[in-house]
DNA sequence: CAAGTGCTTAACCAATGGGTTAATAATTGC
DNA sequence: GCAATTATTAACCCATTGGTTAAGCACTTG
């Protein structure tokens, strides 16, 4: 739901939580799990999946057998809505491609008359 | 560990220099004219210019007619390793998929035999 | 119910980042 | 040569950010 450009872009561009990232896409995990995969303390990793959650690129359950315990998944909304904004602007290429070949036949056209 | 991916994703995290990617899409422009289309002071969109082509996004150019001006364009190169970070991501749907689908099998085998 | 577990929040600190105005640089044109 | 133009760098402020340790919360378990 909340998608913002702002908010994911923020959130991608610190390598300790793009490294959060890559490791939900193997599915699932719990935030002791991720505390372990790396060498900072246990309240970083909680504050990192904090903003995670709050730009929608994942989100939090609990588990059934035990309240303690909670599990965080990636979501692909913010991650399509990025890729979308990416591909507005690389269309830059294919435009300039295209007026390259506009402005071309332009010429020869005014060549021929 | 700073990758390119680092810069890139911190360069485009601001909206300001989101906006001048986007007006960057039309074709190259002039620091002045970018400065214009903004209400914070030149020098701030030059500190902007300074961290897009530094992150590789944009390169600039002297202009032939007259060495006192700049340009800037887009370059496809961050954008495009960006977008290749992302599918490779984005696939966790489809991972997920697979998965669920090779448990599902596993299942239906156990309750053949 | 007391102790232990899993995780988050609070308080603090150093570093970074984006904005400002003033100063510099380089070049042009009268 | 000197004023105007175009853009960048310097110096400074304040807000934000990422890390730390200590404390708190919500359970579970002996």
């Amino acid at each position: 739901m909340v998608t913002d450009l702002d908010e994911t872009l923020a959130a991608l561009a610190d390598p300790t939580r793009r490294r959060i990232v890559e490791l939900l896409r193997d599915g699932p995990r719990r935030p002791g799990e991720l505390s372990a995969a790396f060498e900072i303390s246990a309240p970083a990793i909680s504050r990192h999946l904090r903003v995670l959650r709050r730009s929608g690129i994942v989100e939090e359950r609990g588990v059934d057998s035990d309240a303690r315990l909670r599990v965080y998944r990636l979501r692909p909304e913010p991650i399509v809505a990025l890729q979308a904004w990416l591909d507005q602007v690389q269309a830059f290429w294919t435009d300039q491609l295209g007026a390259f070949k506009a402005h071309a036949e332009r010429v020869s056209r005014e060549n021929e008359s």
